[in-house]
RNA sequence: AGUCCUGUAGCUCAGUUGGUUAGAGCACUACACUGAUAAUGUAGGGGUCCGCAGUUCAAAUCUGCGCAGGACUACCA
């Protein structure tokens, strides 16, 4: 144990960074801080798992220091928190990179590099970076177990992920349908719609868009249309994606909108045409101009067309049933088609009102058409299957791909010919750009010439993109599994309401109004690298079979070994019940392992693989159960067993629909509970003017350079406590700048000051304890003050608001610590005797920094440690090995005194304003004056002030204080209406109180001051105002030099007598002497020789002062001389054109 | 398009149950202090509390309608 504390001689914030980390390596310090607490209840929390394969960014610090300070807080509580770390594998980022750097497309997959080959590729891909995350976690200070992490593409978690699989299986939670679902051709993927959700997702495009005239057959049904019309009838429908229209089979109207029928002529043929259209949207394709435009002298190719408005009314009921002629006859649905329908969801608010209607390519279209029992376009390709006109890679169907019975019944090739093979977005073929003619406008110059386009024009909407690839994506109908969100929707919202998140409204808003609105959880992934779906089906898919652990599958293989539909069994070697490493190793459960196992049924038929792979949020929601390979190595004899559900989470706002929900829904249907209780969702990292972070903008900052220039303590409480967590945080570095210098240089400041003279008077820490109660009024003071702190502190952790933990403890350390206790007590520090009172003052301040030390070490967990070891390695007291060892303190009530917080106040405002005072008067602090007097209001407040009396005059430099009593009417009063107190009372009167109460004369005041009432009239009527109704307050004394501030008002005495001036000078030259000795770099506890040269305006004042110069001084001779040898001596101002000459030199 | 969040000094943020002089830090200006000194103190300037309307004796605060920014949701053609 060193005596001595130690100092140092700047404050290098990275460099202690560095050294704490080594200490902590060398100590296995986190190692230590959870098995201490061994026994003890745990706090559980989950690690979101990272995707390994990119960059970590300055917007991951803030995610984990949240995480880090709540754990490290909960372990300071007692709680034994475990951190285990994840990674997450699988899923299409991953594979785009390796596509990427192999250079390949998903259609060269099985092709020119093999499933098993690509699938090395990704398992090796997907870990580059984590070296790079290990870094930042070590660095940054984040405390999770990266040494024995989960990875969900191990084996074991796969597992898990079967076993709940079959889990939710056996519930009939998981079932095969066939939806209309965003899919993206450039990834070869379904999208799910967590994944459609990514920021950004939704652009902009210019499209050509169509509106289209749909003839109308003239039969019964449509008869009544036909009333009044010559020539040809159609209906308008408005589409934003023409390519579309050759997939048409219905129309939907609205069943309560009106429609009506216009006869004009085709703007681009000039035929003269009757077109059916809502009749709200009359005026957005005709103008009201031209409605007088005359109907002979039209001409085609005329820009004015003329139109006329037929009378006839009509619903979308009556039109429903009604036939219209194939737009574009390539190919002929097989079924019912080309009728109008009705739709509940057409509006009028945009379009024609009615609604071109594709089956294949749009979820309410499929929806609404299957209802009406109109059938969907469908082609059937080369191997039989069913499928819409467009192909998985984009294009029209190539003749060549389908079935040639298909093709001769049902497709027309002569016009189709010159269609097939079109890629309906330019996006997706490379060899063309944005200046080739997209199938859009194609389509749309045919349906011109054809007389079936109405209007062709460019249209902005907003379309969603493909997260990965960039490219827009297309509504096709796909084969998919589902998870059956929807049984289970009420609960997951009353489960909802049991969690505490913050902020709030992220959980009953955002998340809340998502869950309102949940849709089946889309389960497949058309793939190659992830958890492959464990579910092998005959090939007519009557049976079925889900695998839900490796042991399961192997005796399945077994029988299909024994029935012949395979030779041997791949995984033959893996032995049931053994958990080790190595038996695991003997196999692997991806792609193409498993698509290779033929299964057999109950009678006999061969049952394959269904090909997909799961969602990899499935992966991540299921990191509870997973990372520790339940239920197959939890709830056994040795104890072990799950750890269900989490105490607390934290990730970014962006996970809402991602990791929260799947964890929330996965915790809700396999075991009926929430996954997690407490969650903070953080909000984004921008840059400093607001802009989202981005490499391509060149505006994102580098965690690596910030935490190296500044360290991460810094960093990590700029972050925190520059705003609340959830709000987006704009990121400057001149923040972090202010905060090591605000705070950290403050509290750095404060230790060296403490250590400085705690070294010169051997105080170490060990003496024993001053009573509370024999302490100072200050001391005390600040010691109330450090309670009251540590009460708000742990308020504040325990409701997860680590932002106002940060703030009070800052505050407390830079206004309360700092500036008025350390100012205040600097002298009692230095010089003087070795006093109780001074080792009280030592012990106050030791223990403040240490609490300070031990409360912010959640947040900076560097610096606190290093000045926590620095206190206790010489105190010994509460000598941990770390403060992160450390229990956190608990507030001491008893020590919180209310009222002499309150009088601190008091002296700390009338500090102030006398301050304010002498500036105004030009009257330096050193200049002692004679006296202040501060009017007393009541006798509560005089006792309050008589207790600081002592303080705020050796902090002003003032000999006395007189308290005024106004009996003789010296004050001059202020009245003020007490609305708080007068509101309720008289409500509307007043307007005219607060009037009455301003023109109040002093002699009104003294009046109510003597019967605590006085009546006023107000409107005739007399209203009796009491001295609650009323604030008064002194505000001037005549003749006196007065400041006045709310309730304080202080007078002081500006007259200075020879006395004070002599004194005056006699400070001066402490001053200056202490310059000397500064300069000429002696030791703070060196003695001196003084001499000063003689002059007439100094000479009473040294006389007069000796003693006092020399002990502030710790001059042992002080002599006046008739002169100073200049060169020893130095001149010195003392006053205005006062000089003269001193000579300082030390004693031998 | 809908939902949610945000909007207070040049910048970053506080602002309790509505109560009458709207605060702090940074930055700026001036002054002071000088044994905590690459610190510190005091004072000053700087505000349409996004706008409008309403409720109320009283609105930064509550309500409604807008505006701006952000996030999220969404294939309405």
């Amino acid at each position: 144990m060193s005596a001595k504390f130690k100092e140092y001689r700047g404050l290098d914030l990275s460099q202690v960074n560095k050294d704490v980390l080594k200490e902590w390596e060398a100590n296995q310090t986190f190692e230590k801080s959870v098995t201490s607490r061994k026994g003890n209840p745990t706090f559980v929390f989950y690690e979101g798992p990272p995707s390994a394969n990119g960059m970590p960014g300055i917007h991951h610090v803030i995610s984990r220091s949240l995480k880090d300070i709540v754990c490290r807080y909960k372990t300071q509580q007692g709680f034994e928190v475990n951190r285990k770390a994840g990674w997450d594998t699988h899923g299409l980022p991953v594979e785009l990179g390796v596509e990427k750097s192999l250079g390949i497309t998903k259609e060269d997959i099985g092709k020119k590099i093999s499933v098993a080959e690509y699938n090395a590729a990704c398992r090796k891909d997907v870990m580059k970076f984590t070296g790079k995350w290990k870094d930042l976690t070590h660095k940054m200070g984040y405390w999770v177990d990266m040494e024995n992490p989960y990875i969900t593409y191990d084996n074991k978690y796969i597992e898990t992920l079967w076993y709940l699989l079959k889990e939710l299986y056996n519930k009939g939670f998981l079932y095969k349908g066939f939806t209309i679902q965003p899919y993206s051709p450039a990834a070869g993927t379904g999208l799910s719609t967590h994944e459609l959700n990514q920021p950004g997702c939704y652009r902009d495009v210019k499209d050509t868009t169509c509106t289209a005239q749909f003839r109308v057959v003239k039969n019964e049904a449509s008869e009544f249309l036909y009333n009044d019309v010559e020539g040809e009838l159609f209906f308008l429908a408005w589409t934003t994606t023409p390519w579309t229209l050759p997939s048409n089979t219905a129309l939907a109207v609205g069943p309560q909108v009106t429609y009506q029928k216009v006869k004009t002529f085709n703007p681009y043929t000039g035929k003269p045409v009757v077109v059916v259209l809502a009749k709200n949207l009359v005026s957005a394709y005709f103008n009201a101009k031209n409605a007088d435009v005359s109907f002979d002298d039209y001409q085609p190719g005329d820009k004015k067309v003329p139109f006329e408005v037929m009378e006839e009314e009509f619903t979308g009921k009556d039109l429903a049933g009604v036939s219209y002629e194939q737009l574009i006859p390539w190919i002929k649905p097989d079924g019912d088609a080309f009728k109008v329908i009705v739709g509940d969801y057409v509006t009028t608010e945009d379009g024609t009102g009615i609604v071109h209607i594709a089956p294949t390519f749009g979820a309410d279209d499929d929806r609404v058409a299957k209802a009406a029992g109109i059938a969907p376009l469908i082609l059937i390709d080369k191997d039989g299957k069913q499928n819409p006109m467009v192909d998985k890679t984009g294009k029209y169907f190539l003749i060549k791909d389908l079935d040639a019975d298909f093709v001769k019944n049902f497709v027309n090739l002569d016009a189709y010919m010159e269609y097939a093979g079109r890629f309906v977005k330019n996006d997706y073929d490379e060899k063309l750009t944005e200046k080739d003619h997209t199938l859009d406008v194609d389509i749309s110059v045919m349906l011109k010439l054809e007389n079936k386009a109405f209007r062709v024009e460019k249209h902005t909407h907003n379309y969603p993109h493909c997260w990965r690839t960039d490219k827009p994506v297309l509504y096709y109908p796909l084969d998919s599994w589902f998870i059956k969100t929807t049984a289970v929707k009420e609960r997951m919202m009353e489960l909802n309401n049991t969690i505490n998140w913050k902020p709030e409204s992220t959980g009953t808003g955002r998340f809340g109004k998502w869950l309102e609105n949940l849709v089946d959880w889309n389960l497949s992934r058309s793939r190659y690298w992830g958890t492959p779906l464990p579910i092998w089906r005959t090939e007519d898919g009557k049976v079925e079979k889900c695998i839900g652990s490796v042991e399961e599958l192997v005796t399945e293989i077994e029988k299909a070994v024994a029935a012949g539909v395979m030779d041997k069994n791949p995984f033959g070697d893996f032995k049931a019940g053994d958990f080790s490493k190595e038996n695991y190793d003997k196999v692997d459960l991806h792609r193409p392992y498993v698509d290779d196992i033929i299964l057999i049924s109950e009678d006999g038929e061969k049952m394959f693989r269904e090909p997909d792979l799961i969602d990899v949020w499935f992966d991540s929601g299921a990191m509870p159960y997973a990372q520790m390979h339940y239920p197959f190595e939890t709830e056994k004899e040795d104890g072990s067993q799950l750890v269900f559900p989490a105490d607390f989470i934290a990730e970014g706002v962006d996970q809402t629909r991602g990791w929260f929900f799947t964890l929330h829904a996965l915790g809700t249907m396999l075991f009926d509970s929430v996954a997690f209780k407490n969650i903070i969702s953080n909000g984004l990292v921008l840059d400093k003017n607001g802009n989202k972070m981005s490499k391509r903008l060149g505006n994102a900052v580098d965690p690596f350079e910030t935490i190296e220039k500044f360290g991460s303590d810094p960093l990590r409480w700029y972050m925190i406590t520059n705003a609340q967590p959830w709000d987006n945080l704009k990121f400057d570095q001149n923040g972090i700048d202010e905060v090591k210098r605000k705070f950290f240089g403050t509290l750095y400041n404060t230790y060296s000051f403490f250590a400085l003279y705690a070294n010169v008077d051997g105080f170490t820490g060990q003496e024993e304890q001053v009573a509370i109660e024999e302490r100072p009024e200050i001391d005390r003071w600040v010691i109330s003050l450090l309670n009251t702190l540590i009460k708000e502190v742990t308020e504040s952790f325990e409701s997860y608001e680590p932002t106002k933990a940060g703030r009070a403890i800052q505050n407390f350390v830079t206004e309360n610590l700092s500036n008025w206790y350390v100012r205040l007590n600097r002298k009692r520090f230095w010089g003087g005797e070795y006093s109780k009172d001074k080792i009280s003052a030592y012990q106050t301040l030791y223990t403040c920094l240490e609490t300070v030390a031990i409360l912010s070490a959640p947040i900076a967990p560097f610096y606190m440690d290093q000045l926590y070891k620095d206190l206790t390695t010489v105190s010994g007291n509460n000598a941990l090995e770390s403060v992160h060892l450390t229990m956190f303190p608990k507030a001491d009530e008893s020590k919180i005194d209310k009222a002499l917080e309150q009088r601190m106040l008091y002296a700390q405002d009338i500090s102030s304003m006398v301050l304010a005072l002498r500036r105004k008067e030009s009257l330096k602090v050193r200049q002692p004056l004679q006296k202040i007097m501060i009017p007393i209001l009541d006798k509560e407040f005089h006792d309050q002030v008589e207790k600081i009396k002592d303080l705020v005059l050796s902090e002003v430099n003032v000999k006395e204080m007189e308290f005024l009593t106004d009996t003789k009417g010296v004050l001059v009063k202020k009245i003020k209406p007490n609305f708080k107190a007068l509101g309720p009372k008289y409500g509307k009167m007043m307007k005219q109180i607060a009037a009455f109460v301003n023109q109040m004369t002093q002699e009104d005041i003294a009046l109510i001051e003597k019967d605590s009432k006085i009546n006023a009239t107000i409107n005739d009527e007399t209203v009796e105002l009491s001295i609650e109704d009323v604030e008064i307050m002194s505000e001037d004394i005549p003749g006196w030099l007065v400041a006045s501030e709310g309730k304080l008002t202080v007078a002081l005495d500006i007259n200075v007598t020879e006395d004070l001036k002599q004194e005056g000078i006699a400070r001066e030259f402490i001053n200056r002497i202490q310059n000397l000795r500064k300069d000429s770099g002696f030791d703070v506890t060196d003695k001196i020789i003084l001499k000063i040269q003689k002059n007439e305006a100094i000479n009473d004042s040294v006389i007069n002062y000796k003693d006092y110069i020399a002990s502030q001084t710790l001059a042992e001779e002080l002599n006046l001389v008739d002169s100073c040898n200049e060169t020893e001596g130095k001149l010195v101002e003392i006053d205005t054109n006062v000089e003269t000459y001193i000579c300082v030199s030390k004693k031998a």
